[in-house]
DNA sequence: TACAAAACCGATTGATCATCGGTTTTTGTG
DNA sequence: CACAAAAACCGATGATCAATCGGTTTTGTA
């Protein structure tokens, strides 16, 4: 085994830079860092070095792959923006103890943007889970 | 008004004691600086003016309230468990766009520690939601 | 009123993000 | 094959914030 601690579940912190970086790229899906300056460093009045040290960081955070084409790295994300986001939700969730159901209650009830469809989907999900769980035996 | 910013749904950056602290108090309810420093303080090898610094700090931030007994402040939570978790988690929804409610699947998906009971307690709580998000009009 | 306990203040340390300048490496082309 | 341009790489700086504690002032109460 080469790696030294499992960081599989720590998620680093993110600055807004590095978060607005990882949407674009969600979005794009894959862009050097001229491009990713052009698209959202322009606007903020920020060097093509600074972005490219945000990529560079996000590259080390596991966050972004990356690979040459020519002789320019273009990145893409690592890992998909729901997976990211539960992983953080999960590490809140955690990190803050209590009852884990009622504080995704209490989550879903504080978000005012949940509508029809939306909640239908979480259903779904939901039931969907809860039958796999069952045949899983999720402790 | 006299608020520059409506920080309403800003929750500020919590440190590890901080979290602490106030996963102590959701339980106590209600501590002096001193048991405080008892309970969570001196396991950690920490002085009394490092918790109450820690206090001050979360007085400050508005999560936890505070009032005279004789000497000595005591304090309580400001805002319930359920309800910070839900401000965080809303806000990390939020800070990285995308899809909520799938996000919020992935969220449940990805936790391993819901029972049978939790999924059940979550569903509910979304049966719920729907008829009075309808009657509310969620956008 | 004296004193012990607590609040208050301010300094220090240590992370971490954001930012950029300067240097080295790479590569396409004349 | 040499060279100029483009990109990567490295390292420094500034800002913010949590954590920590020592020293000083305030305040009940015996």
């Amino acid at each position: 085994m080469t790696q030294d601690t499992p960081d599989k579940l720590a998620i680093p912190p993110l600055g807004t830079l590095e978060v607005a970086v990882l949407v674009h790229l969600w979005r794009v899906p894959e862009a050097s860092s001229k491009e990713v300056h052009a698209a959202i460093g322009v606007a903020r009045g920020i060097s093509v070095n600074t972005v490219q040290s945000t990529l560079e960081r996000l590259y080390r955070k596991k966050l972004l792959k990356r690979f040459k084409a020519s002789h320019a790295f273009r990145y893409a994300p690592q890992v998909a923006r729901e997976q990211l986001v539960a992983g953080l939700v999960n590490e809140v969730l955690s990190r803050f103890g209590g009852d884990t159901a009622s504080s995704l209650a209490a989550s879903v009830e504080a978000a005012n943007w949940l509508n029809e469809e939306a909640l239908h989907t979480l259903e779904a999900e939901l039931k969907n889970m809860r039958t796999r769980g069952e045949a899983l035996h999720v402790r």
